[in-house]
DNA sequence: CCATTAATCTACTATATAGTTATACAAAGA
DNA sequence: TCTTTGTATAACTATATAGTAGATTAATGG
């Protein structure tokens, strides 16, 4: 085995963080800059708790950073390069998915020959 | 919101497949070459049953590809690319143990002065 | 055909966690 | 101080899934 499980885990749990629809609909909505957390309900639809419990794993995660301003607390993106990752994995998804359909043309090009 | 729900769930949905330890493990011992499940439980450590479970996620998840061969059944990475993702993460985790022990010695510093 | 080997599948248990509701806490103003 | 507002936390439910044991299927050799 070329990499031990030890070095493999902490890849896994960072991975795991980004693996959740509501966190990442959380992080898109801070793309656009720092906001509260009364914004990014409003944003994002998702119910209170839940996002203030998301924020605090993506704060532990290191991928938000959390300041606290008055009343509210504002959180920001702290590691940008999330956003590079998720194009990559969005660039490949798209990718197979046009192949897919570019597959479904041969076969309609064949059938009708 | 930058993007709509619709077009994060498939991106959630495969970093959820690279965000198990075990199926990294699995990956990391087919990236010297196809193998079969049994040179792959001998490598990773893992349970039988267990390992063709995590195995056909893969497949599902079109990262790895399944080739049937006599008696016994042959995996293959399908997509390389994930090992770049996991190496820019590994990368960027790295990098932050590093910083950290950089503010670790500047602390030493200051508290010597 | 039977036995053996390799892999998959089924059923189950244990655990983790997303989401929710209600509560607690902290800051600011009346 | 009391109230209001914005966050966080606690407790709970529901669900998903990792791991396992045992049955099942498929290919090969005797």
């Amino acid at each position: 085995m070329a990499l031990p499980p030890s070095a493999l885990a902490p890849v896994a749990d960072y991975f795991k963080v980004l693996s959740e629809l509501s966190r990442l609909q959380v992080l898109c909505s801070l793309r656009s800059g720092s906001k509260n957390v009364t914004e990014i309900i409003e944003e994002t639809g998702l119910g209170q708790a839940n996002v203030s419990k998301h924020l605090k794993i993506l704060a532990q995660a290191g991928i938000v950073s959390r300041t606290p301003q008055g009343v509210s607390v504002y959180y920001e993106i702290a590691e940008p390069f999330i956003f590079d990752l998720c194009e990559l994995v969005g660039d490949r998804l798209s990718m197979r998915l046009e192949a897919q359909s570019q597959q479904l043309k041969q076969l309609e090009g064949l059938r009708r020959a």
